[in-house]
RNA sequence: CGGGGCAUGGCGCAGUCUGGUAGCGCACCUGGUUUGGGACCAGGGGGUCGCAAGUUCGAAUCUUGCUGCCCCGACCA
């Protein structure tokens, strides 16, 4: 049994390379399901209890490991990946550049800004060969400071905002829901450095509006509210909460929210004024979730405007002035030839969650729903007789098609029946099926299937793939992608 | 960290009370018939019943200890 598996995966790795070799200029292997790594479930695993975490055990794009630790399968991973890369593109684009620290890092850094004894079992600590103690990073203030320290000196290089993309591990009490509250995560953390307060400030709006961007690329209505600093310290602090049945807190907001519209892609970052009148819009109403909800300005609002429902973190952003870099010593000069220690702020995302809370805003009965942005892939092409020459020729004519128009396609090529077909597209949850079958071939025509809306029109070939390149380049002209 | 629960093939479960050497559905393999919303027939493979010790002629089942996992609460991307 296990030789097999382990046979059929060799051939995989085998036959992909092998393509790799003779198409050098592909962007990436063919994509058919029969050499696909797929492995669904009919059935959820009993631990898994909300719906994100059944559909991706199902859909089978993660696997659990141990207690909040998880392996990414090729489709979750691919749907990650995106994730990823709206983020960082997103960071880009607000001026932030990245760089890559370690997820191991040594104790001595966490002792000079005092948190080395504070944060608690929830870090992970390791002793290494030579008795040095070591942490598996939650966080990387520290870090990112003694860089900075190391390296600028002037007033002249800020304002510098860096971040990673990087696995964190906070040794959870009680890790749930699969990857939204994992023990192992992954984190986009940016820290931003100023040389006073107004500069902090004018940092913190620039993230805050590039995740207003980065929120509405991945398809999803996130509402920033006021939040607790929490042991991280600072004065200004907001969470990026989307609605969901399922969220962890409840939240309270004027519904004027759901109507507001993000800044498009060109928006400039580097006017300040611009920058904090979005700001000044997206904050103007009343937000906030239970921890800081305040009663007695919520009744000010008319009750048919109150929105309270249930909500997931997805982002927050920290003003915490000199909390780091006044113990660690990070100083530039100024214009005033004077030490001044930098003032600072951090901003995660947690690509991880956001991949769970996307499934959590988007699914049905059927599976997942992917916003076009984050799926995994823009078209499953069905095969509906596999091994009916017909059908067969439509679809790798199709597949060619869809490849030189930029779409990437999942080729169901299997051999098993229309309705399993249907019910994997479904579970998961490509935004279209261009369905190809014999009795509609005869008369000219295929089947596109909207997955979010669910209907199916029959049409010709050529009109259907009309209609998914005019889809792509919306999307293309609407994120610049 | 407090409270509760679970652990039997890849997944979902029965069997445990009342001890007699492991079963069902799905999945998987072979052959055949099928093929537009999770097909059918026939045959087949796969499980030290979480681990350890104990009681017993005999333990999935009883006892003790351990481990892992899940749920509720307090905390967090």
């Amino acid at each position: 049994m296990r030789g097999l598996v382990l046979r059929k995966r060799m051939r995989f790795v085998l036959r992909n390379s092998n393509i790799g070799r003779i198409c050098p200029f592909r962007p990436g292997p063919f994509m058919h399901l029969s050499k696909y790594f797929l492995p669904v479930l009919k059935e959820a695993p009993r631990e898994a209890e909300i719906v994100s975490h059944q559909l991706m055990l199902r859909a089978g794009m993660i696997r659990q490991q141990s207690a909040g630790i998880y392996s990414w399968l090729p489709l979750g991973l691919k749907v990650l990946r995106k994730v990823e890369q709206i983020v960082r593109e997103e960071q880009n684009r607000a001026g932030a550049v990245e760089v890559l620290m370690p997820t191991i890092q040594s104790a001595d850094l966490w002792r000079e800004s005092g948190r080395y004894d504070d944060y608690g079992k929830e870090m992970l600590r390791i002793t290494d060969r030579h008795e040095r103690d070591m942490l598996f990073g939650p966080t990387n203030e520290e870090m990112i400071t003694d860089i900075f320290r190391s390296y600028v000196r002037s007033y002249k290089d800020l304002p510098l905002n860096l971040y990673h993309i990087q696995w964190k591990f906070r040794d959870e009490v009680r890790p749930r829901f699969g990857v939204m509250r994992g023990r192992e995560f992954l984190m986009k953390d940016a820290y931003s450095f100023d040389l006073d307060e107004a500069g902090a400030r004018t940092a913190y709006y620039r993230m805050f509006v590039s995740y207003l961007r980065t929120f509405d690329r991945l398809g999803v209505k996130a509402i920033p509210m006021r939040a607790d600093t929490g042991p991280i310290g600072g004065d200004l602090s907001h969470e990026f909460l989307i609605l969901a049945d399922t969220g962890e807190s409840e939240v309270f907001c004027h519904k004027s929210y759901l109507d507001l519209q993000a800044p498009d892609a060109g928006v400039d970052y580097g006017n300040d004024d611009l920058i904090a009148g979005i700001v000044g819009d997206w904050t103007a109403a009343y937000a906030g979730t239970d921890e800081v909800h305040d009663e007695a300005e919520w009744m000010k609002i008319p009750a048919d405007e109150r929105v309270n429902a249930r909500g997931i973190e997805i982002g927050h952003i920290f003003n915490f002035g000199t909390k780091y870099s006044e113990p660690m010593g990070a100083k530039v000069t100024g214009p005033d030839g004077k030490d001044h220690v930098v003032h600072m702020g951090s901003y995660g995302i947690g690509p991880s969650r956001v991949v769970a809370a996307l499934i959590e805003a988007g699914h049905d009965e059927n599976g997942i729903v992917w916003p076009a942005s984050a799926a995994p892939f823009d078209v499953g092409l069905i095969n509906l007789r596999q091994g009916d020459e017909a059908t067969d020729a439509a679809c790798a004519d199709l597949y060619s098609q869809m490849q030189n128009a930029g779409l990437d396609p999942l080729y169901d090529d299997t051999d098993n029946r229309a309705g399993g077909k249907f019910a994997l597209a479904d579970l998961i949850g490509l935004p279209w099926q261009l369905i190809v079958g014999p009795r509609g071939l005869k008369a000219g025509e295929v089947e596109l299937k909207n997955r979010a809306s669910g209907e199916r029109e029959s049409l010709t070939m050529e009109a259907a793939m009309n209609r998914l390149t005019a889809w792509r380049s919306q999307m293309k002209a609407r994120y610049g992608g």
